[in-house]
DNA sequence: TATTGCAGGATTGTTGAACAATCGGCAAGG
DNA sequence: CCTTGCCGATTGTTCAACAATCCTGCAATA
């Protein structure tokens, strides 16, 4: 077996290349990123219309190619079209709310359960998103404290395992920057979350994975009653 | 209120109208149902290449259009595309079955630990795909019974009650099929089963859903290893 | 023989322009 | 005030093209 690692040199390279090859740009894709990024940030608000002549120019690309964009951002559910009618950004109601709440409620606990199964590296990811949104905290940055409150659930839901559950969690998390920024976006909504984020974390370390589910199921509960009492104001 | 009737059927009908606007056509939509479902009935088997040009030609619709719907079944993860290189029907491995199966693990029991708040109808249906399975078998027709252990599983993940995660659903299964289509396909791989849902669905109307979700779980880590098997061989 | 270099053809990524279908609004008319 | 019909604007879709990239085969070379 003279070749024999070289040959496992070949195949990681021809991995990799595959990787970049299947993940990377292609205009359609950087476009999409560009707008999921406008949206995440809270520069496109909600309801905007998208017109796609103007919006083709503004990015310096054809109106096909930013079809295709499109069709990314709607698929996930970030944007929404309507027939002849163009694509807009999408306005959550309560029942969005409601939904991605049952989808987290189905899915989080889930993930948390296997995280029985699942490698120490992934908890230590749990630990470090839950030190970072404390150490967000003392510096006062409300926004930080945000993020590190989204880091800490996907976390979570990485538990599992799969990638297309990341994948899936992603979206929902994209959708719930939308609801914040569909209410006043309150600043020191995430705070008191994360308390909860260390006590399930702390039981997760302690192998009490049943414990850590019904905790979070609790906290995922109260977290979208405020939400729709937000949301009722509207 | 001489206009109210009226008014009724105005709104049933603007909100039909509403629906297939988000919904349905579009051509762009109709081929990707097309494309999807040769796929789910194994007529386009796994690796086979997919030419824009001439598969633009035979479905009589432009190279751009064929190129949108192409996009949707890459989301779905149906098709898979490298830059340059063109799209081909995905060859699922072990690690899908691997991801998959952990995406499941946590769906499907987190969502059945939801049961508990879902209203009685979505529990009727876990019933009636049960039945649906037992029908099937007694009739000898083993397609019908792998059709009803997909609704099973997928009445199993609507006791959530979210529309997201039925959708998700919708595309696990999807990969299901790949991943039967890419063995080969033995035609009693869901008899076993069978009884499993059965006994579930039992403990669910019982209202015992950590239970049924136990049940599941072990369910589940049996056919992941029996599907890894199967795979071993290829 | 096995490998390298190179041309040629084929396919994809992207663009630009066009046309029919449909939507939104505005004026005419009851 | 409400309806009707028309016009401009935007979308859905097609067509034709071009550059970039990939694959194939063949010749040249060691």
């Amino acid at each position: 077996m003279s070749t024999g690692a070289f040959d496992d040199v070949l195949s990681t390279l021809d991995a990799e290349r595959r990787a970049r090859r299947t993940v990377m740009s292609t205009t359609a894709d950087r476009v999409a990123g560009q707008l999921r990024e406008q949206v995440a940030e809270g520069h496109l608000r909600s309801g905007t219309k998208l017109p796609e002549e103007r919006l083709a120019a503004a990015l310096g690309v054809s109106r096909n190619t930013l079809r295709e964009a499109l069709g990314q951002l709607v698929a996930e559910r970030i944007l929404v079209r309507e027939a002849h009618r163009g694509v807009v950004v999408s306005t959550p109601d309560a029942d969005d709310v409601r939904d991605v709440y049952a989808a987290r409620l189905a899915l989080e606990p889930g993930a948390l359960r296997q995280g029985e199964h699942a490698p120490a590296a992934r908890v230590a990811a749990l630990r470090a998103a839950v030190e970072e949104g404390q150490a967000a905290l003392e510096a006062g940055d409300h926004e930080a404290v945000g993020g590190a409150n989204q880091h800490f659930h996907h976390a979570v839901v990485a538990l599992a395992g799969s990638d297309r559950l990341d994948a899936q969690m992603d979206l929902l998390l994209a959708e719930m920057r939308l609801f914040f920024h569909a209410m006043g976006d309150p600043r020191t909504f995430h705070e008191p979350y994360l308390a909860a984020n260390a006590a399930i974390c702390d039981l997760a370390e302690a192998g009490r994975w049943s414990d850590a589910a019904e905790h979070l199921t609790t906290y995922l509960t109260d977290a979208r009653e405020q939400l729709l009492g937000g949301f009722a104001l509207t």
